[in-house]
DNA sequence: GGACGTGGGAGACAGATGAATAACAGGTCA
DNA sequence: TGACCTGTTATTCATCTGTCTCCCACGTCC
């Protein structure tokens, strides 16, 4: 179909016309005037030869690359990654535009970041986006800002990069209240000890919901581990090994409800007749293998790679503005899912 | 650092000598005679503006990008496709080149994949590494050997494009014995239904490490079902309902292995006094946050990313002829990744 | 016969590279 | 002493493949 070596020369010759008239045509030119004979015997080489536009030679003149560069920091550790690029990528190509990928280490300096952008640029990129594996704040590279560029996932510090995050703050009210439909009262929750933005938004949905629902807070319901799988498994020990213990947990995450899944085992209980678990993230491996199936909420990776995207491409066509949404960061819903960890709670 | 629109007009302007002479200078040009003097001003220039070669441009006229494309299924459906961009992208920026990321269903038609791979080929791409999620044997689009290309999980049905595959055999002759070096003489195999080489190659591995190890093979202690974790679990009950069954298990993937977990705790089996259980894939989200962890093997999904690079690059600067190495696949290790679920049989 | 409409082409241009060549100092030879 | 050669240094010009801005040719109409 496509052979190389067919340049826009051989339609011209083909349709024998010269090279300027089959880019009118094919680019469908407003300003210029071609016959409509023409245009057919234009359109009907360039099929016939298989001809497609030399994108970098387009590039070139027109200043425009229809490529847009990815930066995600540890592509491989978490399968969020995936979802993002697999969100900005159908995005980009319902658009016309293409990514390219660069991995970025979490640990590097700001020198290496600041070069990494850098090597976009000289690909003449037309915006890029940087994803971050998990919300937080932080200084972004100062060539960011020389191109539309938008934070996927983190928020710039000094506010000059539009971003997109999720709505911890919500997702985390839902799964708290879907505990309270479920007509929980006692109520604990496993908590991250980082200090990112999630860690307290969680934590404080966790409390403004409860009083919502005119329950109290229990200061020692609230065990915080590291946000691994063995850490859910410490934290749910403390919380459910008592006689006073919850009937219903929410975990940070799910690889904290996994943890916490083995300790209630160990103690007896039943997932969701003992106690019921609701957990964060979605992570499909874990939530849709454990048993019983994990209610979680999801974040919205696919969705915020999507945004970006769309975003940064009307930025790039000059359909909106990015510099007006830099102050405040767009949040998207981080909707639950509902499977088989909740009950009611026993009499 | 690096001001777009700086050009190598700007350099040339600034050091006080001709366009040619700073391409030159900054290239290295072997056959270029330029004074040592004349070289310090223009790199000097080229520092202080922050000069860097438009890529776009250069492409043109050298007809290289140095770009290679990535055409990978279901980026985000398994935690495989990370794997392999990172050994992919990690190889190419240590020579220099970039990756364009493409997504392709795997339910594609024929149609659409060879319109990816055109679409990579308008972008003047040097060269394609097409990635599958899972080992087997395909058409690729005819496109594909119009250029420098390799297959990553997966064989060329016509052989006429090289690919790289994990050694599916010799992984699964360390898994199963590992399990007769540890004392067991009775094993049994939890296997996947679907039509793949992984299945069938894993089966014949253990057949015949067992037959090495003079222990007898036993057709009921081969049990099959979709290789998730609820097909593990029925495989398992099977297999450890029984008073004749095996004192270990070599499970087909991890999914299955975590199947098999639960069905074991269901029967009161402990893992790994009274049953041992070996996997495969490395899933680590699985098999690291397993209790107790899952001892596994582990596929090469970096390596290879990082194989087909090196290899595709060779071919586009000429150091190699793929067509050469297309009539066999390139096979990679999987290495045994040791945990905590072997132990000796009980007496 | 000049304005105007229509169909289409010539040539500059984007930012680099590479082959060929100019400019020049110094040396050689008749 | 002038013609010629040589080696060094750097420049000019063509090229890569499209796009885009004029500009031209031709007919027609008042």
């Amino acid at each position: 179909m496509n052979n190389r070596s067919v340049g826009i020369k051989d339609v011209a010759a083909a349709a024998g016309v010269s090279v300027t008239t089959v880019s009118h045509v094919l680019n469908d030119v407003a300003y210029a005037r071609v016959g409509v004979e023409t245009r057919e015997r234009v359109h009907e080489a360039a099929q016939r030869l298989g001809y497609g536009p030399n994108r970098v030679a387009r590039a070139l003149r027109t200043q425009r690359s229809g490529m847009i560069g990815f930066i995600s920091e540890e592509i491989a550790t978490t399968p969020h990654a995936g979802r993002i690029i697999l969100g900005a990528e159908e995005a980009a190509r319902a658009r016309g535009y293409n990514l390219m990928i660069i991995n970025s280490t979490s640990t590097g300096t700001d020198d290496s970041r600041e070069s990494d952008v850098a090597d976009l640029l000289d690909r003449q990129v037309d915006g890029i986006l940087y994803a971050t594996m998990y919300h937080r704040k932080l200084a972004v590279p100062k060539n960011l800002a020389t191109l539309p560029s938008v934070l996927v996932d983190s928020e710039d510090i000094s506010h000059t990069v539009s971003c997109v995050i999720p709505d911890e703050f919500g997702g985390a009210r839902s799964a708290v209240q879907t505990l309270i439909d479920a007509g929980h009262s006692r109520i604990g929750m496993i908590n991250n000890t980082d200090d990112v933005p999630a860690t307290h938004a969680r934590l404080q949905a966790f409390r403004e919901t409860l009083a919502a629902a005119g329950l109290p807070f229990h200061e020692d319901l609230v065990q915080s581990e590291h946000s691994e799988v063995p850490g859910g498994y410490e934290a749910a020990l403390r919380l459910l090994g008592t006689d006073s213990r919850p009937t219903a947990v929410f975990c940070y995450n799910d690889r904290m409800a996994m943890g916490a899944y083995r300790a209630a085992a160990e103690l007896g209980l039943r997932i969701p007749q003992d106690v019921s678990f609701v957990g964060f993230d979605n992570q499909q491996l874990i939530a849709e293998n454990l048993y019983p199936a994990l209610t979680t909420v999801a974040l919205p990776h696919y969705e915020m790679g999507a945004w970006a995207i769309e975003n940064l491409i009307d930025a790039i066509e000059g359909k909106t503005d990015l510099a007006l949404m830099a102050h405040h960061p767009t949040i998207l819903d981080c909707p639950l899912v509902r499977r088989d960890s909740i009950a009611a709670p026993r009499q």
